[in-house]
DNA sequence: AAATATCTATCGGGCGACCAATATATCTGG
DNA sequence: CCAGATATATTGGTCGCCCGATAGATATTT
């Protein structure tokens, strides 16, 4: 069960980094700050969704669910990028992806399989 | 040429964040903060490989060199995690990944691949 | 030995992801 | 109409990636 948390990268997880030395071992590697934007705008070129649904959909892909305080700055960021558009709809906001947003999201690809190449597989 | 370099994503072009809705246009979307020491750790499962051969790799991939600012803060801390051992031959010191390391580096590797299902491709 | 080049290393600071707690708005059932 | 549930939003703060500048250490060249 602790194994099974320990997979994850949350920030409680990955702040091994400064204490694995203290812990003995462990599997700290690294956060995905930075990521949370583009993965945003990747789930959003799938299908429209609103805020929570974004969150939650997070939550199965790593583990961990974003908190509001930082599911909701992204989205206002991206938003005021231009990046994506909001539709309000009652209580809920669905988002959606702008062309500048599927624009940017084609480039940053790019460089993220470029990155990436061979790590996955 | 200016939208070559926008390819990148560098931190100065990425505080496009900030600016993007005076900008116009551009193709601001994310960072890789907290992706550094997944990303080394890697490249040390393929090959044994020293500070700057690191860096310029990474050059290579993601379009900009990380200073040495960033790199060797982040080795050392991927040392003192015991991910990674060093092993000094003259001026250089050669990187190779601990048994801990690769332990590491599949469970990371797990989480990023599920992560970012369909991202690739 | 001195100069040059290369690699390693540290320092101070900026920036932004991220969280916890809290507040507001909208919908629903009793 | 009020209470609970759900969604959005803000605030204040922590953390650590990352940079630029700088300095030390080692190898090679002159």
């Amino acid at each position: 069960m602790q194994k099974l948390k320990r997979e994850s990268w949350d920030i409680e997880e990955s702040n091994m980094q400064k204490n694995a030395h203290k812990n003995g071992k462990d599997d700290y590697c690294c956060d995905m700050r930075g990521m949370l934007s583009f993965l945003i705008l990747f789930l959003l070129s799938k299908k429209k969704m609103h805020g929570q649904e974004i969150a939650q959909e997070i939550a199965i892909r790593k583990g961990s669910k974003p908190s509001p305080g930082t599911i909701y700055p992204a989205l206002k960021a991206l938003k005021e990028a231009k990046l994506i558009a909001e539709d309000k709809e009652g209580k809920a906001i669905s988002y959606t992806l702008t062309q500048e947003g599927k624009t940017a999201l084609k480039a940053a690809k790019q460089v993220f399989c470029r990155t990436f190449t061979d790590v996955i597989g």
